[in-house]
DNA sequence: ACCCATCTATACGGTGGCGTACACAACTAC
DNA sequence: GTAGTTGTGTACGCCACCGTATAGATGGGT
């Protein structure tokens, strides 16, 4: 998470920004440049055109969302299942890497070579969910069938707005995760086991802090 | 199914398309206008702008999504299984509904009126899900996390671009249905079900066949 | 035939965005 | 200090799009 180094990557990460609050059409040179407190006059000293930009912010996302979590997941060690652990973690709960994930998302349904990108990375972390599932389930097919279960609730639950009668997502995700993961269900009350409930009111699908889907519990 | 009736309803027809296309930034009334083989001056006798455009095309897809199919299924009759198992079909199948559902997810992300919209559509998707879950299942907390699971793999499945190992999408879905609906696990070879496979390359997540999860087996 | 309501085509001004051209500032090397 | 390099600001042409104005076409009623 070191300083901003070169204007290039100031750019890029400007763009991501704009990519994850608004999607790809919300990448606009100009307004980059506001943001950055200078005109669009240099832009094109680093990139040919806009979508230069938006390829090197691909780039970008696929190198951070791959390569540097595990580089931190092996750097910080413990036995394999904390890592894979904490790969989940750092690939579905990072308050930067997971809105511009559901933005690449979308944008993949329309791109091709988005949705190639997209590709390389889902196998990467479906190999993850597939070896921490295999800790405990032998049917290979099985196994696949959980993994796309748990990949599914981790990206689907953000495109979801149902309420679930007095129950907060959190917990629902939480006993989710217990069934899919074969542990035995915890007892509701206690919160969906990181203290991260949502409010009461439960609003819509903007602005919810991520889950703790998919960790083990405390004990 | 009817005919297209009226000029207003071509515009939010063939906005519906372009949204299902492009997402709202697709929306255009001059594109709109040459696709429908007029020119724009005529738009704004049915609509004040671009935006009450936008707004007749969620009323028209909240209808769609939720009293529409709801009143077909009623009409077919059928026992209660069918009418859910049906209701599913309709919802998530449908070759016209389900890319307007997932364009609609992606804009709820960014819009709160959007967002509420998709929140009671999405509430009554859920008590379907229940009401189906209900009969084999007692522990609500359980329902409700084997309901969310359900909806999540059948939004999120179109957010995905892993491979699954030789297998198809299809046939691992249809694995997951089997575990979420507590049935027992059915031979891979004979296909997802439908024969509706996928080609053996397993291409991105743009244009692939709808699923169809959450059916019971022909049997 | 005539009128009136409704719809449509065309033309216009305004805005915002992309990409290029060019001049200017700052910094380095000598 | 002077020349070269690099990055930035400003200005321009272009295009796509929105929303308005207005004139013309179309069709029903009498």
């Amino acid at each position: 998470m070191g300083a901003i180094r070169t204007t290039r990557d100031r750019w890029i990460e400007e763009g991501l920004r704009a990519l994850a609050a608004g999607g790809p059409d919300a990448v606009r040179v100009e307004a980059l440049a506001k943001r950055l407190g200078v005109t669009k006059g240099g832009f094109y000293g680093y990139f040919a055109d806009r979508n230069a930009l938006l390829e090197a912010m691909l780039d970008t996302w696929e190198r951070e969302s791959t390569d540097e979590v595990i580089e931190r997941v092996e750097r910080e060690g413990g036995d394999p299942k904390t890592r894979i652990e904490r790969a989940g973690v750092l690939t579905f709960s990072d308050d930067r890497l997971l809105p511009i994930d559901l933005a690449v998302r979308d944008w993949a349904r329309r791109d091709d070579a988005v949705a190639e990108r997209l590709r390389r990375v889902d196998n990467r972390r479906m190999a993850l969910l597939r070896e921490m599932i295999s800790t405990f389930c032998s049917d290979p097919d099985e196994v696949e069938a959980r993994s796309l279960l748990a990949f599914c609730v981790a990206i689907g639950e953000h495109f979801l707005a149902a309420d679930h009668g007095g129950r907060t997502r959190t917990q629902v995700v939480a006993r989710a995760a217990d069934l899919l993961l074969d542990r035995p269900a915890r007892a509701l009350p206690p919160g969906g086991g990181t203290g991260r409930d949502l409010p009461p009111g439960g609003g819509p699908v903007a602005d919810r802090p991520a889950p703790a889907d998919l960790r083990t519990p405390p004990g």
